[in-house]
RNA sequence: CGAGUAAGCCAUGCGGUAGCGGUCGCCGUUUCAGGCGAAUGAGGAAAGUCCGAGCACCGAAGAGCAAGGGUAGCUGCUAACGGCAGCCGAGGGCGACCUUAGGGAAAGUGCAACAGAAAAUUACCGCCGUUUUUAACGGUAAGGAUGAAAAGGCGAGGUAAGAGCUCACCGCGAAACCGGAAACGGCUUUCGGGUGUAAACCCUACCCGGUGCAACACCGUUUGGUUCGGUAUGUCAACGUCUGCUCGGCGGACAUGCCGUUAAAGGUGGCUAAAGCCGCGCGGCGACGCACGGCUCAGAUAGAUUACCGCACACGACAAAACUCGGCUUAUCGGCUUAGUCGCAUG
């Protein structure tokens, strides 16, 4: 993978899920969010829920390979997460090509830099509140 | 041909294009990158983590007793085992063969629902005897009834009626003798007369220190001053040190100051040449052992096998290494091989 660094901070994870962007088609949802750095990051995750560990590898082989193939096309400066549902079971690589249509204009439409920080800070400010 | 038994093997295959992990070679670079090519890359259970080992660290991983846990026919195999093999006993099947948590109940304690008089020093009915005779007392386990189980079975003697009370035979237990390496077996002899339950406590024999590769060793940034070591001063003189006690070993202990070191991110080793795999021969009923020859066969670290296409058919189950081995257990679409058995038919 030519611009892409592999994420494993539990702490980007959290707060993807908190802040994030989301995209997503049966069987896996994406979170994503600008990360001001000359390359992509990415990881994914595959629960218990999907099955034993012949069924998880396999969700994140496949995902991993629709990333492979769709990776051009991703805007840079983005971390990435997958998340496995349990309905990706028996599915193909390329099923996902839709999901990364919509991440890439999901991408595009979210504003750059500055406006960015706002939209996030109203996204952290509402459910601040309800907390 | 049908039914059934045992042992073993395979785990969709082949090809093309692009892609992934480590390895090797070549090119390239001051170095770091990077590029090209080659072969190679999950399992029979990789699983559950239930046993046994290696390896590492934890007072010297030292000893004894206690506590706690485990094992339970015998002999062997093995690094070891709770595993495996052969044999013995018990049970099942016409048979090939299969199953077996298989020490001790005459050391002690406990338990035995319901029913039944009574579940272990038992008397409801019955039977016999005595008396103060519509009953009470004593004797009695042959008969009735209950139950999973009722004082070993059956016959004879015996008696008031009965009873291993006595005797013969059978059965059970113990000892001796004979056979066997042993468990054990025996149509031998003697002695005994106390239900079952130890997957109830318990007793007996044997075994067991703990924690696990996120072990552990090394490199090491920022913060930091926990951890450990050294040293100085003060207080205490008995203590601290990995379950309890005893011995033994080691260290005086605690507080404060100073000096050094160091946890946590990340990296390297551990990490795959091993109780390894394959072939052949010899010994052994067998588990297995020995000898010779050949082979190198995943080592990732958020964790490598994907996508698309073509062909074939039986249309593809259960399921993926994570320090490494030996087992056990559980899951599994189907297919194949070998050797016995029983039945039917034919010769």
């Amino acid at each position: 993978m030519l611009y892409t660094e592999i994420l494993k901070d539990a702490r980007v994870f959290a707060r993807l899920y908190k802040k994030g962007f989301k995209a997503s088609c049966p069987g896996v949802t994406a979170y994503f969010l600008r990360n001001n750095r000359p390359y992509n990051r990415f990881g994914i995750t595959a629960g218990k829920k999907i099955g034993g560990a012949v069924e998880r590898n396999r969700a994140k082989r496949i995902l991993r390979a629709a990333y492979r193939k769709n990776e051009l096309s991703v805007p840079l400066g983005c971390d990435i997460v997958f998340v496995a549902r349990e309905e990706i079971n028996g599915k193909k690589s390329t099923e996902f090509d839709r999901l990364f249509v919509k991440l890439e204009r999901a991408v595009s439409e979210a504003p750059e830099k500055p406006s960015t920080a706002k939209k996030q800070e109203k996204r952290r400010n509402k459910p601040g509140t309800q907390q």
